[in-house]
DNA sequence: ACCGGAATGG
DNA sequence: CCATTCCGGT
């Protein structure tokens, strides 16, 4: 049969990216992942849904930092049936797909906590655009930290440069790489860490990513190499972009675009440059729709590459655009790169308070209570391990295999199905700040340090100042 | 509810 | 590879 699924409709062309200046390479145009275009993946999935407003009745962040529960099991069952065109689809197969994560490492269960999962995004890598998604993505955020400052986020050089195959080096300045006297392949290019001060190696390690440091544009913390810098409004020329369809569920070729999404947090000038008209797409799932605005996905507004789903940031993949391989991968951790990001656990806010969460409580067995997380950012060193045994970092004994590919997830998607700015709610916010944060990931519960409240430089700087204590 | 093996299919 | 399906076991 042939259950009309939405995801086979509109694969939209290709997207890209014209912008001048900000050439990604090959494989960020690629439609899908990397290998042959896979299908959705269970956790691309569950990232969409989490990340939309509509959803957080049947699925949403709660706990911990990329912990979230699944409010409604059998919805989330329906909705994964619906995308895999699978109308036999259960929680209980589901839950079967999401067990096979553990091993991957990109998920856990949260124990004690029914329908509860964690994302272990500490090994994760945002591969598109790293720097704008490590700015939204709250796991890595906050995983970093978690999971235990050792263990390291992949800031070896050599998962760096798988991060940044072959960036944009725009023109003036340095480019990302240091194309040695050798003639340096694909392969042989070095990038350049400083170029990625807060990846940076001895550099200091920022509590956040830049484009969290500071609520305005104004006074980016640090120049942007290739000449490109995310704060300026030219850094994006979203204009010239070709849109796509929102970051629907649906046709996975429009996930959300990191970049883009990216804008969407940031303070005005970029925010503004997205063009309106989102998400809402779905066909209310379950009723619920889409209560922000029910424009039909018909219009697209991305315009970066799409999102692949599971790129392998093999470097030898990129060259040859085509055949990525997850094949080996780069060992990611080198034991001696340990510098973590160091990126603090701000959330910022952005759900604290709010309603992040619908009363949809269901078999009146999902507890909702942030209060048992929600110790201190630092106490998580559990997060993996929350019974999690082994998760004596990476090594894990099956494949290391495994452990490279969990890294090479990559993000993608985080934050792009945001509805935009604009159809956001009503600057009612409490805080301003939330307007900038992702609905996504909601920090459950901050540090009071780190109160939504406070100003963000005095959080950066709070922030650091835990770092430091952790170091 | 949750776990993980095994067989199977795309 | 990544599920999907089944299933026995806790």
């Amino acid at each position: 049969m042939d259950c009309n699924c939405v995801s086979d409709l509109l694969l939209p062309p290709v997207p890209a990216l014209w912008t001048p200046g900000f050439a990604f390479p090959d494989w960020a145009y690629k439609p899908e992942s990397s290998p042959g275009s896979r299908q959705i993946q269970l956790w691309h999935f569950i990232l969409e849904l989490l990340q939309k407003e509509e959803y957080q009745g049947v699925i949403a962040w709660q706990g911990d930092y990329g912990e979230f529960v699944i409010k409604d099991p059998d919805e989330v069952a329906r909705l994964w049936g619906i995308r895999k065109c699978k109308p036999h689809m259960n929680y209980d197969k589901l839950s079967r797909a999401l067990r096979y994560y553990y091993n991957k490492r990109i998920l856990h269960k949260t124990k004690g906590k029914r329908f509860t999962y964690k994302f272990n995004f500490s090994k994760v890598v945002l591969v598109n655009y790293p720097i704008l998604d490590m700015a939204n993505s709250p796991f890595f955020l906050a995983q970093n930290h978690f999971n235990g400052g050792s263990t390291a986020p992949d800031c070896s050089p050599e998962a760096i440069q798988s991060l940044f195959p072959r960036l944009p080096d725009s023109g003036r300045g340095a480019s990302l790489f240091d194309r040695g006297t050798t003639a340096a392949g694909p392969e042989g290019d070095k990038l350049r860490l400083d170029t990625f001060p807060f990846l940076g190696s001895g550099a200091p390690c920022y509590s956040k990513p830049p484009s969290l440091l500071g609520p305005y544009p104004r006074n980016p913390p640090f120049d942007y190499p290739w000449g490109f810098n995310p704060y300026l409004p030219g850094a994006f020329s979203l204009n010239n972009c070709p849109k796509l369809p929102p970051g629907s569920l649906y046709p996975s070729q429009f996930y959300p675009n990191p970049l883009q999404s990216s804008l969407s947090q940031l303070p005005h000038p970029f925010s503004s440059l997205i063009p309106p008209g989102d998400a809402g797409g779905e066909r209310g799932a379950a009723g619920q729709t889409a209560g922000t605005n029910g424009t039909a996905g018909g219009q697209p507004r991305l315009c970066l590459p799409s999102y692949p789903g599971s790129l392998s940031m093999g470097r030898t993949d990129i060259g040859n655009g085509a055949a990525l391989g997850e094949r080996e991968r780069v060992e990611v951790n080198p034991p001696g790169s340990g510098l973590g990001l160091g990126l603090g656990p701000v959330g910022l806010g952005a759900v604290t308070g709010t309603g992040q969460q619908s009363p949809t409580e269901r078999r009146g067995g999902v507890k909702q209570d942030p209060e048992s997380d929600s110790d201190l950012e630092i106490t998580d060193l559990s997060d993996c391990s929350s019974e999690n045994e082994n998760e004596h970092e990476f090594s894990i004994g099956k494949e290391s295999r495994l452990a490279s590919r969990s890294q090479v997830v990559l993000d993608g998607k985080k934050g792009g199905a945001l509805p935009p700015i604009s159809s956001l709610p009503p600057p009612a916010s409490p805080h301003p700040l939330k307007t900038l944060m992702p609905i996504t990931p909601p920090p459950p519960s901050l540090p009071p340090s780190l109160s939504p409240s406070m100003a963000l430089h005095e959080r950066h700087r709070e922030t650091e100042t835990l770092k430091m204590i952790h170091s």
